[in-house]
RNA sequence: GCCGGAGUGGCGGAAUGGUAGACGCAGCGGACUUAAAAUCCGCUGGAGCUGUAAGCUCCGUGCCGGUUCGAGUCCGGCCUCCGGCACCA
């Protein structure tokens, strides 16, 4: 027999959305639980791999309700972005249109699931009642100089016809379809996410709930290097045996180096190939024509896209010389693509002894290699190869024989005392772009005028409306479709009167998941980007529950997003998220469940054969959520029995339900197997709710409810189960501690139980039960007795038994006494209610 | 190469330094049934001993060591897989 799952379902989605059941009162502060889900890209039908963020956050916070918490539980839509513009190009339907469609579909989907959300403040990024405040935020960032225009070269995704952020692109191809990035140069709009570098770093220190692989991330990403900046001066030409004409030129280069504690060994500084100074570097050296032309093979070979799969080791001698401040020797000056432009200063002092990236390259072009580090333990791969570690600096001056540690920061010391070097960080972190050539975004708020410069849209004029009747199939001209409505670009400059022309591209859709979580306190508020009085109640977000692939993008710029708005005084706090949690996966034959990939599972037949609450609790039995889980259609069948089993003892039982005796639960007149009973109930809810409290796992936690219901099901099967019964009032003291266990899982079912078994109000209204640590416990145990640590006999004895009472009831154990043969004990150790070791 | 994470039965997975394999799936045997489904009960890491039903021994948590009375768990050294970063000075 299967319980009618598809009438109690629609019964009790109704019934939640028409009591407003996650709705939650924000003038209650005490006792406050905001529970954030990462809000999705509406991209159309949820699969069953989407909805294990769902799932768990509902199961959250539903949990935290019973717990007596004030639940925030918001939902919104990550809604701009390029499949809806895709789809548009293929389907030839408005992208808002698409948009609006998948959006009702997914929260169809919601409500099946049993999801439930405060759907009052549901948020959309396209909806121009939010985006006009992310726009408001973009001129806040401006005002303050953190929104700046910039010509650079950035990356280029010639498929999505669109530049992307360094964040977006994934080994040298397009996070989001694959082809490969080009350069482009090109004047763009970016966020200074770089001036905080240091706090985005430093406070990862207070995230003490986040998963470390994700503060490894961020780590990696800002990577923070702390080093000296060396100024070495450049020979005027003539002087190093070339012909040339005076002082012309640079005077010097500035290379940073993380091992100033080389700089003896620095034999020649490399520079790279995009430096701006290379033309006056070699101007009249006589090579002005072979280094142009390597320069220009160098920059065609980068804007072709190459991904950097083959590192090269290509340079070319300039004819100039440096001098290296410390050891006055000369340095060659080369050029070479392996050092970035981007990075640093785009020279560097070359240690070929001890990096081997320049080792390679000094063997390459034949020059000179000094030791000036020697490990003090072990050997080392000189001069084979580069020794990269510290040691005892040697060939170093006045430095010889010093640790590489301390002549470091000697080092360090002299070249600022001397002004030839300063310290200096440098962060991997480049500053955030955030323009993008296409259509469906957040039209970003800048005008452009001859005469004022950019100048941001008056606040009063927000929302920039994005128009909808455009033509917005790719240009080709590396313009967003929006330059091609006369009507939107045309406008008067605010500050001058003049005709002047909007900017026409739309800001990246990290922009608009930067903020989204402060505007749910207020998502209505037309006055107010988000309520800072509320926010500074209701944030940081007490669990955030989300993707892993999210670990770098969206949560580094929500990080920045907060910092900046700490720093100018709208918000309190300088963490968005206090505690993360990053589900694992669901694969299916090995591999992520995803459309692309063909092999996703479509919940809908799912909740028809078995049920939402079903495919709920297989969802969170399948294994710790924050690993990935396969997904196995056979094993949906044990949830569904597991389900059945519990209607099933509420049908066969239904007459004791709501006619207790209204007495305590006294363990003393139990016998052994209410005892059983009642201990077990106990031991389920400490379980559950150990399991739950830290790190989400469900899996274990549904585990001891199917224990539970194990002995409830052996206990009835012994009969005596009659309405004021003490048999009856135990089991139903079993069953309301079971329903309510398991609520936050599979909340259809619980809600129908609990209601059926008496009880008038919400499951998620009644308190959780509470466990008395004495009554878990067992009243026997199993002592185990070993003989050099090998376990030899096994005997019940009352819990708690002493230490004495337990060693003389181990030696006397016949078994052991014979094992023993009369050999006497060397040494017993008793660990109570546990085991028994006899050494001899 | 650097930084994280993970390796346990046929499978998903459990185990505050103290009985490895909870719970579930699959499998096998049985009960119910005309039969099947559903349901319920029992068994289920491997090898062996004893000799017919209860028990016993040894081996077993990626590999090699160490600490400890005792290690899946702690320490050192590897191997493999997954993720991040990588010509970042």
């Amino acid at each position: 027999m299967k319980y009618p799952h598809q009438e109690i379902e629609k019964k009790w989605q109704k019934r939640w959305a028409e009591d407003r059941l996650m709705s939650v009162d924000l003038s209650k502060v005490d006792r406050k639980y905001y529970c954030l889900m990462m809000y999705p890209y509406p991209s159309g039908d949820l699969h069953v791999g989407h909805g294990r963020n769902y799932i768990i956050g509902d199961a959250l916070a539903r949990r935290k309700m019973m717990e007596g918490y004030n639940v925030l539980a918001p939902m919104g839509w990550d809604a701009f972005g390029l499949p809806a513009e895709n789809a548009a190009l293929t389907e030839n339907i408005h992208p808002s249109v698409w948009t609006r469609d998948n959006i009702a579909r997914m929260k169809e989907q919601f409500y099946r699931w049993g999801v439930i959300y405060d759907w009052t403040r549901e948020l959309a990024a396209n909806d121009p009642e939010y985006y006009r405040w992310t726009q408001w935020l973009f001129i806040q960032l401006f005002k303050n100089g953190l929104a700046y225009r910039k010509a650079a070269s950035v990356n280029w995704c010639p498929s999505c016809q669109t530049v992307l952020a360094n964040e977006q692109v994934v080994g040298g191809t397009c996070e989001r379809c694959g082809a490969e990035i080009n350069e482009r140069f090109l004047e763009q709009w970016f966020f200074k996410i770089t001036d905080f570098a240091d706090d985005l770093l430093d406070d990862l220190e207070e995230l003490k709930s986040w998963p470390e692989r994700v503060l490894a991330m961020q780590r990696n990403w800002i990577d923070r290097s702390e080093g000296l900046e060396i100024r070495f001066p450049i020979k005027p030409l003539g002087q190093s045996g070339s012909s040339g004409n005076g002082n012309k030129g640079p005077q010097f280069f500035d290379c940073f180096t993380t091992r100033p504690d080389t700089i003896f060994g620095a034999t020649f500084l490399v520079v790279s190939p995009e430096h701006p100074v290379v033309q006056d570097l070699v101007s009249g050296t006589g090579r002005e024509a072979e280094i142009q032309e390597f320069v220009e093979v160098e920059r065609a070979e980068k804007l072709s896209g190459r991904t950097r799969a083959e590192p090269r080791k290509t340079g070319i001698f300039t004819g100039r010389y440096a001098v290296n401040p410390f050891s006055k020797s000369d340095m060659p000056i080369y050029l070479a693509p392996y050092v970035l432009m981007e990075y640093g200063t785009g020279s560097i002092m070359a240690v070929p002894a001890h990096d081997q990236r320049d080792f390679e390259f000094a063997k390459r072009f034949d020059l000179e290699i000094v030791e000036v580090i020697r490990p003090k333990e072990g050997t080392t791969p000189f001069p084979e190869a580069a020794y990269e570690g510290e040691g005892e600096m040697v060939n170093s001056g006045s430095y010889t024989g010093e640790d590489s540690g301390v002549g470091f920061e000697k080092i360090c010391d002299w070249a600022e005392a001397n002004s030839v070097g300063k310290r200096m960080i440098n962060y991997r972190l480049r500053d955030w772009l955030v323009s993008r050539q296409r259509y469906w975004g957040t039209p970003i708020p800048m005008i452009h005028c001859d005469a004022c410069g950019v100048v941001p849209v008056p606040e009063d004029d927000l929302p920039v409306r994005l128009p909808e009747n455009v033509d917005f199939r790719p240009r080709g001209d590396g313009k967003s479709p929006l330059a091609g409505v006369e009507s939107f670009v045309t406008v008067e400059c605010p500050t001058c009167g003049k005709v002047a022309a909007r900017d026409t591209d739309t800001m990246d859709t990290f922009v608009d998941s930067s903020w989204y979580f402060l505007r749910y306190l207020s998502p209505h508020d037309d006055e107010v980007a988000f309520d800072k009085s509320l926010a500074n109640q209701w944030l940081p977000v007490d669990q955030y529950v989300g993707g892993v692939e999210h670990a770098i993008l969206h949560l580094l710029y929500a990080r920045f997003f907060t910092k900046f708005l700490n720093r100018i005084g709208m918000l309190s706090f300088v963490e968005p998220f206090e505690r993360l949690f990053t589900q694992g996966m669901i694969c299916k034959d090995g591999v992520k469940m995803s459309k692309s990939k063909g092999n996703v599972v479509n919940p809908d037949p799912i909740i028809e054969n078995f049920g939402a609450d079903t495919m709920r609790l297989y969802i969170l039995f399948a294994g710790p959520p924050e690993r990935d889980a396969e997904w196995r259609d056979e094993s949906i069948e044990g949830c569904s029995r597991f389900l059945n089993r519990i209607y099933r003892l509420y049908e066969e039982h239904s007459s004791v339900f709501g006619k207790r005796a209204k007495e305590d639960l006294k363990i003393d007149r139990f016998d052994e197997d209410e005892k059983r009973l009642f201990r077990k109930t106990h031991w389920a809810i400490l379980k559950v709710q150990r399991d739950l409290e830290d790190n989400f796992h469900f899996n274990t936690a549904i585990s001891a409810t199917m224990e539970l219901t194990n002995v409830m099901t052996s206990f009835a099967d012994a009969g005596g189960i009659t309405p004021g019964s003490s048999r009856g009032d135990l089991f139903n003291f079993a069953f309301d501690v079971l329903i309510r266990l398991l609520a936050p899982m599979t909340p259809h079912l619980c809600e129908e139980l609990w209601e059926r078994s008496g009880h008038r109000e919400s499951v998620f209204s009644a308190s959780l039960p509470q466990a008395v640590e004495d009554f878990a416990a067992q009243e026997t145990i199993t002592l185990v007795i070993q003989i050099n640590s090998r376990i030899r006999a096994r005997q019940p004895i009352a819990a708690d038994t002493d230490k004495d009472e337990i060693e003389r009831i181990a030696l006397s154990n016949s078994r052991i006494t014979e094992l023993l043969g009369g050999r006497s004990p060397k040494k017993v150790l008793v660990i109570q209610n546990k085991l028994v070791n006899i050494i001899v």
